[in-house]
DNA sequence: AGGAAGTGTCATGAT
DNA sequence: TGATCATGACACTTC
């Protein structure tokens, strides 16, 4: 059964990639949104679309993480994959993205020291390798773009190469404990609202942990200790002991993010990305930056500095212009996937590829051939040996100099026909009507093949001219990989293994309870960076921060654990923490408190059973008791599961959604094929013509007078031999002949 | 106020 | 047979 349904399910992809190879739609949404119950059923049935058993194989994963759902190292997992993501997305052309990024990483942590002012322009001491990335003068740096989400493009894994290659460690942290020691100092603190609320948890886990479970995690409170450790002896700052938990861990996080994107990006060691770099120069057309400005990518930000309008506007802009680069690159993609108005001024502005028509920027260096070697058997001994119809009607062809004619057409073959040596545009493409035309026919039909490809281009979203600028972006010595194979196949096939896994035995990982294994829109989050900087704020790593769904938890409760004034945490006694902390807990906590449980649900949850069993055994437990700890643990075990269950989904329509990417820029490529093609035909097309009207304009008949085009026409036969035909004849055939390939269309 | 998105939970079937 | 997992469906919370 399930491999009937893998096998439906895998058809069903196939046959969705015949659909967009013939020029049909695909919109997997579409299929994915239950619109079709069957599609849906087929897609997102209870075990084939989803059921990847690898995920199961988390240990394999990423270089031998080993990281358990709940542990707190899923954050630089879940970093590291975004990385990777951004890694592997160069090969699709969303490098721009990634370069903005690492732009904004490398301000984050001195844009955040001096960023307590929204919208001010504060000059930054800037270290030596930011520098080099920014520009000179960049008062935009202090934009609230990146104040606001410095920490979350941080924690987006968004760093730098420069970074990587400029920084060490110790400027890392020396850069974080900046960083800290002007949020101790009270600059900006509201700016990391986000990176605010993540202390207030970690605080608050770690209060709960002392306060009920500090013989359960020994290694969590070493690991709290050990950061403490190190922000103290780093700053010679005495930090509350709570607060560095959270930011030591998004430090290690960015310091992991390095080590990775050295490991796994190309440029991992270079400062720039220069191909990526004139790209978006390009992308951005009238800025009014100047002409020597070097970091031309910041260009609409930089304009901020003379201008105090909308800094997020400009951020949004630059997010847009990058993104209809993307979407230009990927062809119809983006319109596709994004729904981007076909309109769109942006798509206009800062269109990379100009409207130019087709012909003109197709190449056609493929279709030029070498000078043909064999005589054209056409004209060559047949021609003197043209068999002389007897019919009043079918006039023998009568040279009147053979020998020039074979000195005409002597260095022409059948095979020049059809391969012309020059595509040049020499052939004539002024045939006169006068001029008998077979070949009108044929010409027409080509054209209006390519008229016909024109429009389904323009149907599909598919514009040749970018295809062909895709290909050119393809071959182009980028020193991006762009092996296709890379993307969707090898990414679900490592992604594959991702772990979904619940096992048990990193229980010594875990965080305390309700530690949120899984961020299942990490990918999504990602993705929606590049389109809207407000969206930033939605980052995984801070996700669980902002989102509380306990139940049980008044408003008021959440409005003041969001944004805690600092009188509040003055006049906060142990009683109103205590308080918060308990609104904090989860249902089952509370029932496991009331019922007097005597371990954590954590253990009761993730123990493997045997443990589990043998744990039950050691407490004399009421039946309630049990009946509420089985619960619990099914409770548990289900709610991973459905985060699991839903990461999957989500990975699955992302992989689904690159894979109709692929697809669709293969069949751009192939459309550039076929009218690269087309336009060869067409122009060895004109080629037989020039050559027709030359051989017709050198007959003569019996009086020595040339034949009129209206009446004659030359006829090819399929033996090569060429007969001067009437006209209303030649006509007869033609049209006989067109109709030939229109049945066999039929 | 209403909708979208995220999340937890239950029921159910599969392994 | 029990444990576990996967997933649809639903309810609830948050934004």
């Amino acid at each position: 059964m399930l491999s009937l349904k893998k096998y439906l399910t895998e058809g069903l992809l196939q046959f969705t990639i015949l659909l967009s190879l013939i020029g049909v739609r695909v919109d997997v949404d579409t299929y994915l949104t239950s619109q079709l119950p069957p599609l849906r059923e087929i897609i997102l049935g209870p075990s084939s679309a989803y059921t990847q058993t690898q995920f199961h194989n988390l240990r394999n994963t990423l270089d031998g993480y080993g990281i358990h759902p709940k542990s707190i190292d899923l954050d630089n997992y879940f970093t590291a994959r975004r990385l990777l993501n951004q890694v592997r997305a160069l090969d699709r052309f969303q490098v721009p993205t990634t370069e903005v990024n690492a732009w904004l990483v490398h301000r984050d942590p001195e844009g955040s020291v001096s960023g307590s002012q929204p919208s001010s322009g504060l000059a930054l001491e800037s270290s030596s390798g930011l520098q080099d990335v920014t520009g000179p003068d960049n008062g935009v740096r202090e934009s609230e773009t990146e104040q606001g989400f410095s920490e979350d493009l941080e924690d987006l894994g968004a760093v730098a190469p420069p970074v990587s290659g400029d920084l060490t460690k110790e400027d890392i942290d020396l850069i974080d404990i900046l960083w800290r020691q002007d949020i101790d100092l009270g600059a900006g603190r509201e700016i990391f609202d986000y990176s605010h609320r993540q202390k207030e948890q970690d605080v608050d886990k770690e209060l709960r942990d002392g306060a009920e479970q500090e013989d359960t995690w020994p290694g969590e409170g070493a690991e709290a200790l050990a950061r403490n450790l190190l922000v103290d002896g780093e700053t010679g700052e005495s930090f509350p002991a709570q607060v560095p938990g959270g930011e030591d861990q998004t430090a290690l996080s960015l310091e992991e993010c390095l080590r990775l994107l050295e490991a796994t990006c190309p440029f991992g060691e270079n400062a720039e990305f220069p191909a990526d770099i004139s790209s978006i120069t390009e992308a951005v057309p009238s800025e009014s930056e100047p002409p020597g400005l070097q970091n031309n990518l910041l260009s609409p930000l930089l304009t901020g500095t003379e201008s105090p309008f909308d800094l997020e506007q400009q951020w949004q802009d630059l997010m847009s212009i990058m993104e209809m680069q993307a979407m230009e690159v990927n062809t119809s993609t983006s319109e596709v996937l994004y729904n981007a108005p076909p309109g769109d001024p942006l798509s206009t502005n800062y269109s990379l590829a100009p409207n130019t028509p087709i012909n003109q920027n197709v190449s056609l260096h493929q279709a030029s051939l070498g000078g043909c070697s064999q005589d054209f058997s056409l004209f060559s001994p047949e021609v003197e040996s043209l068999p002389v119809a007897s019919s009043s009607t079918l006039l023998p062809l009568v040279p009147s100099n053979s020998t020039s004619l074979n000195s005409t057409f002597g260095s022409t073959n059948l095979a020049g026909l059809f391969f012309p040596p020059q595509l040049n545009g020499t052939a004539n493409d002024t045939a006169g009507p006068e001029l008998p035309d077979p070949l009108g026919g044929l010409l027409d039909e080509a054209m209006l093949d390519e008229i016909s490809l024109m429009d389904l281009a323009i149907e599909e979203g598919f514009n040749p001219v970018q295809a062909s600028q895709l290909e050119e972006e393809f071959d182009s010595d980028s020193g991006l990989s762009l092996d296709s194979s890379h993307s969707p196949s090898s990414l679900s096939s490592s992604e594959g293994a991702v772990g979904y896994s619940s096992d048990s035995e990193t229980l010594d990982l875990e965080e305390a309870e309700g530690a949120v294994g899984y961020q299942p829109e990490y990918s999504k989050f990602c993705r929606m960076s590049y389109q809207d900087p407000s969206q930033l704020s939605c980052l995984p790593y801070l996700e669980h921060v902002g989102h509380n769904h306990t139940y049980n938890m008044a408003p008021s409760a959440l409005d003041s654990a969001d944004l805690p004034p600092p009188s509040t945490l003055k006049k906060g006694s142990k009683e109103k923490q205590a308080d918060f902390l308990d609104k904090q807990m989860s249902r089952d906590e509370h029932r496991a408190r009331a019922m007097k449980i005597p371990f954590t649900n954590d253990k009761i949850i993730n123990l493997p059973v045997e443990e589990f069993n043998e744990l039950l055994s050691k407490y004399q437990l009421s039946e309630a008791q049990l009946s509420l700890i089985r619960d619990i643990r099914r409770r548990g075990k289900n709610k991973m599961a459905a985060q699991n269950c839903r990461k999957r989904k989500l990975d699955t329509i992302l992989n689904l959604e690159r894979d109709v990417e692929d697809l669709q820029r293969d069949k751009a490529r192939l459309l550039r094929e076929k009218v690269e093609f087309l336009r060869s035909l067409r122009q060895m097309k004109q080629k037989v013509q020039s050559l027709y009207q030359e051989v017709f304009g050198r007959l003569r008949d019996e009086n020595g007078r040339p034949y009129s085009p209206s009446q004659y026409a030359l006829q090819y036969a399929g033996d090569g031999s060429v007969l001067l035909i009437p006209r209303t004849l030649a006509d007869q055939q033609a049209r006989r002949q067109e109709r030939k390939p229109k049945d066999r269309r039929k």
